[in-house]
DNA sequence: TCAATCCGTATC
DNA sequence: ATACGGATTGAC
């Protein structure tokens, strides 16, 4: 593969002699193609997307050959391509463009999005043959389909999948459901159409429910699955199972949004509103909208999945980019569980003597019931360490800026509440809702809770499920099972009741997204009780007059969805506005915004102190006015970092945490 | 007048 | 990071 050859003897190519090239230096304003003469040596191997060594700047360094050209209309002299790393085309021309239109929509650079979508290479792997990849030997399964003619749109969905049409849905998974078998066939109806098809989910445990779904419908061999706890050999051999398109499908945790298969026919994700599917590294783009401008580009179907619905998805839907795709409320019925709520005593909440208390009467009766009948029991309980945030001390509802709606926090010692965004205090605060001025800080919630329960129901197994370990199944036995939210297992036959404790602790995060967010929760955990004509039932330990907690009472997503989205509008915020943060240290954020020429509807927002000695400001514009946004943004980065300014600034579109 | 050095800027 | 060009300085 090297070039390399006497010094002055190399000839440039015969034809295409120009390779534009992205050089691997993550500097805003190198964020552009260089040109290189392709030496004829090279000629063969010097295809679009392979991998290259340049000398850029008087340094060797990699990148990717994104094209071939006849001519270049750089002035100076072209410089010869050091060698070609090796023949194999990792950069899959689907996914260049996909990878600049992310970097454009997230103010990043190409190379940092590159970096995201394409593993490190393994020389040892690339020189084996792919192998076949091993899954779960069985027949091809079930026909494909009955599944989904259990909702509205759900057959004539699949039919535009099996034809090759570009359908786009939103899909409300019902409670119950098999949604990972729904996901495999709506997967094998698009292969069948001889297209490829790309699944993200949000961790390892939904991943695994897909590859055995998968391998089912679709017979060994036909798919990969993308962890991203693979190691580096392992992670390359299955990525290059897709990219050489020896599988039709690929499904995976985030990174797998990347993957390249031939002719993409549709990509699907699965509860799209996990805080998983945000990138934590450099431009932060979300798995969703990646996902999203990736059918857009393609020209493909798309499937936005979840028992629960997002602002975003809901907006899909208003707009009329994607269909609806939900069960009758008859179907919905004979499905759902028995929902109901019981009311929470803060103050009985709050005595860490008080444990049992924590179990009201209704909760404890249900439970009692279920393990009576020889079913398990589901209790989910909140994770520890949630931010702090204020609240009304009469009604609960979440304290907000009465200038720009952001939520408020106790700044210091001091008791004069203060906007986390705009930075105001709202010292004369009056709650909106019921006129209090009282304000009282939100608890976290407790994880002593299945000690708790021991208790309460003597000589029953309780077993946990959490961050540190993971519970995939449990058995149709009676059992107490207390889980974080995400890792709830799955029980044979559903659970007998769920219960939903602490939810106080979720209600009232500061984060913007709080109420969506418990909701997903909760949908996600009572959607694995049996159904109520089978005894299954939810108690739902808060307040039944809150809007989320109508929403599960009576499993209506979209009702909650709309009403969420509605009053994001309201209130300016995404995915209703587009918003963008700023974060460093005080000149450089001063530095870098007076370098932006920000489009003329920009509003600007803040400061408010972030981590460190640092400091944050947020812009909001229109939804329309995102890509203005965000290359004036890139620009200014663009002037700063070609300034060789040093002190960093962070900036993030939609950042994931708006406190 | 020329060479050594400094500074800013582009990097193909 | 490094390399190059134009400006600047200093010695003859």
């Amino acid at each position: 593969m090297t070039t390399k050859s006497t010094r002055g003897e190399r000839v440039p190519a015969d034809r295409l002699p120009v390779a534009r090239v992205c050089v691997d230096v993550p500097l805003p304003h190198l964020d552009r193609p260089f040109d290189y003469l392709v030496p004829a040596a090279a000629d063969e191997a010097a295809q679009p997307g392979v991998r290259v060594k340049v000398r850029f700047a008087g340094q060797l360094v990699g990148g990717f050959l994104l094209s071939r050209a006849e001519t270049s209309p750089h002035d100076g002299k072209l410089a010869y391509l050091d060698k070609v790393v090796s023949a194999e085309q990792v950069l899959d021309p689907e996914i260049a463009r996909l990878a600049r239109a992310v970097a454009d929509r997230y103010a990043g650079n190409l190379v940092d999005v590159l970096r995201l979508a394409i593993p490190p290479r393994h020389a040892r792997v690339e020189a084996q043959a792919t192998p076949v990849p091993a899954g779960d030997a069985a027949p091809p399964g079930p026909p494909a389909g009955a599944g989904w003619d259990a909702y509205v749109a759900g057959a004539a969905y699949l039919r535009a999948l099996a034809e090759g049409r570009p359908a786009r849905a939103v899909w409300a998974a019902l409670p119950g459901e098999d949604w990972a078998m729904r996901i495999a066939e709506a997967a094998a109806a698009t292969v069948g159409a001889g297209r490829g098809v790309v699944i993200v989910v949000a961790d390892a445990r939904d991943l695994d429910r897909v590859d055995r779904a998968l391998g089912r419908v679709l017979g060994d061999g036909r798919h990969v699955a993308l962890n991203a706890a693979l190691g580096p050999a392992e992670r390359y051999r299955r990525f290059l199972a897709a990219s050489r398109h020896r599988v039709p499908v690929v499904a995976g945790t985030r990174a797998a949004m990347w993957a390249p298969v031939a002719k993409l026919g549709l990509v699907v994700i699965w509860d799209d509103g996990d805080d998983l599917y945000a990138e934590p590294r450099a431009p932060y783009p979300h798995a969703r909208e990646v996902l999203l401008t990736r059918a857009q580009l393609a020209d493909c179907a798309a499937l936005v999945a979840g028992h629960a619905r997002t602002g975003e998805g809901q907006l899909l839907l208003e707009t009329g980019w994607a269909k609806e795709i939900a069960a009758g409320r008859d179907v919905l019925r004979a499905h759902a569980p028995a929902i109901a709520p019981t009311g929470d005593d803060p103050q009985l909440a709050r005595d860490p003597g008080a444990a049992i208390a924590r179990l009201p009467s209704l909760a404890w009766e249900g439970a009692r019931q279920a393990l009576q009948a020889g079913a398990p029991v589901l209790v989910q309980v909140p994770r520890r360490g949630y931010l702090p945030s204020i609240a009304c001390a009469e009604c609960r509802s979440p304290a907000r800026c009465p200038h720009c709606s952001g939520p408020l926090g106790l700044a210091g010692a001091r008791d004069v509440p203060v906007c986390r965004w705009c930075g105001r205090a709202a010292a004369a605060y009056a709650c909106p809702a019921c006129g209090s001025r009282r304000l009282r800080a939100s608890v976290t919630g407790a994880r002593r809770t299945a000690e708790e329960l021991g208790r309460a129901f003597p000589g029953v197994t309780v077993r946990t499920s959490g961050r540190d370990e993971v519970l995939d199944a449990v058995p149709a036995e009676p059992a107490v099972v207390v889980a974080t939210p995400g890792a709830e297992p799955v029980a044979a036959g559903g659970y007998g009741a769920v219960l939903l404790l602490d939810t106080w602790a979720l209600l009232t995060r500061s984060d913007l997204r709080a109420a969506e967010e418990a909701m997903r929760r909760w949908l996600n955990a009572a959607a694995l009780a049996r159904p109520a004509a089978g005894g299954g039932r939810v108690v739902v330990v808060a307040d039944g007059s809150l809007a989320a907690v109508q929403a599960l009472i009576r499993w209506d997503p979209a009702w909650f969805a709309a009403r969420e989205l509605a009053e994001r509008r309201e209130l300016g915020f995404p995915p209703a506005a587009r918003l963008a943060s700023v974060t460093g240290r005080t000149e450089a954020v001063t530095d870098l915004l007076a370098a932006a020429r920000l489009p003329a509807e920009a509003e600007l927002l803040g400061p408010v102190p972030a981590d460190g000695d640092q400091e944050r400001m947020l812009i909001r514009v229109p939804r329309s006015r995102t890509l203005p946004l965000s290359q004036a943004l890139h620009e200014a980065s663009a002037v700063r970092s070609a300034r060789k300014a040093t002190l960093p600034v962070r900036v993030e579109i939609d950042p994931a945490d708006l406190f």
